[in-house]
DNA sequence: GTCTATAAATAGATAGAC
DNA sequence: GTCTATCTATTTATAGAC
């Protein structure tokens, strides 16, 4: 095998295993192992297991970088349309962690092992999402659309609501013994819920109409947006090791 | 040092270690130092790392076992008092996760790798709260009071405002550089958006009143209820080793 | 109870043949 | 490129003196 081809399979099977059982929880000759080859070969490819683990974190990062969280309903936000916005950006996260699960689980590692990967996401990913969908919220505030609360406190209950979800899909319970709902009809009640909970009229409906779901697994709906897009970033890495001593 | 005092003492120092590097990254001399012994004595009191982690399961458990999580709001639930129902729980979990930051950690440790206690976690503590706010919840359907929603979806929309914010507070952004509010606030707030969310009625007040906050981290307000009580459980742990081969 | 010394196994990393 | 063999440091765990 081709030696950037080799080097990527290795990456591929090191990541698997890294978001499996974390940085020190993977053994090198196991990595081999299960790439098919010998340990020297992973060695060949990258000095330090550090290295490996830093290329990985690059290799994610150059899939996620530079994304703004909030590029993809930036025609909802045009037309103002909170709905929109909310429910887009909910399933364009539960769409990107279902479809690459493994990144929720290296960053929850490199969270509590501190590695850097986590505080890269940090500064550059989540920070963005408060920012502009905070500054989201105070222009709707103004507009008198939403009540006088804390954008930051809006912004991380909307996207609590989510990560939490993903996480249970993902981590805790991924036979979904407690709650099995497609991505498109968690999103939309999630930013029901969120809407109505700090919309400053009863959003466009009177009082207390709203009906629908109940059993909601077994609907769909494709309501004519997007969808199925990207999201969450990362970025390069530090870290870059000489052996030990 | 008397034989329970010091494997108490040993106990505590590991349950820290876990906690912040895993139980695959935390080595046993690492523990000896820091509890000021040489490493025999570890051994001596715990005849393997495993039984060690066992032993930190159990402590944890025996502290939060048996414990319903509705139940330091049981009063308000026989009231029907939505908002005191779901801010007390909010509160409740808020504080219990600052006083023992080390239990999340420990248990999404747990969870990345598999260990059981994430399981009992899950099994013994979840379960229970989606099923007894699950239950609670489809009583206020019948009365009219909340809107017509999956159950379990609302749970777990409230949850993980809560969680993830402790999560936020203790994992990623300990300095609160996003977001700096009194858990009393924060529970507050969190009860007030999904009840707005989920009411059938606009809740007591006409439609779009809400007013306060705003700079939230200064007020504190002691609103009469209980407060400061505990939450979070999990139960005594399998495995029980033998050493190596 | 506590320590020092050390055994036994494993992990990361290298040498050198093919 | 790829492997086998091997080296070294670390890690879990034990022996045995005090």
């Amino acid at each position: 095998m081709a030696g950037d081809e080799r080097r990527l399979q290795i990456l591929r099977v090191a990541m698997r295993l890294f978001s499996q059982k974390g940085f020190r929880g993977t053994v090198t000759k196991e990595i081999a192992r299960a790439a098919g080859v010998s340990e020297a070969m992973v060695f060949r490819h990258f000095a330090t297991k550090e290295e490996l683990y830093s290329a990985i974190l690059d290799h994610k990062a150059c899939l996620h970088d530079e994304m703004d969280p909030l590029q993809m309903v930036a025609e909802a936000i045009e037309r103002k349309d909170d709905r929109a916005v909310f429910e887009g950006i909910a399933l364009s996260a539960l769409t990107q962690h279902d479809s690459d699960p493994e990144f929720q689980r290296l960053l929850l590692h490199s969270a509590l092992e501190e590695h850097d990967l986590a505080h890269m996401f940090w500064e550059k990913f989540v920070r963005r999402v408060y920012r502009s969908l905070g500054n989201y919220i105070r222009e709707r505030q103004r507009d008198g659309a939403i009540i006088d609360v804390e954008p930051a406190m809006v912004v991380r209950a909307f996207i609590g609501m989510v990560m939490h979800h993903s996480l249970n899909n993902n981590l805790w319970d991924p036979k979904r013994s407690l709650l099995r709902i497609s991505n498109e009809v968690a999103a939309r009640e999630f930013a029901r819920i969120l809407l109505n909970g700090v919309a400053a009229k009863p959003e466009g409906k009177p009082p207390a109409p709203v009906r629908q779901l109940r059993s909601a697994r077994t609907q769909t709906r494709a309501n004519g947006r997007d969808h199925g897009a990207r999201k969450t970033t990362v970025t390069e890495n530090s870290m870059r090791k000489r052996p030990r001593k």
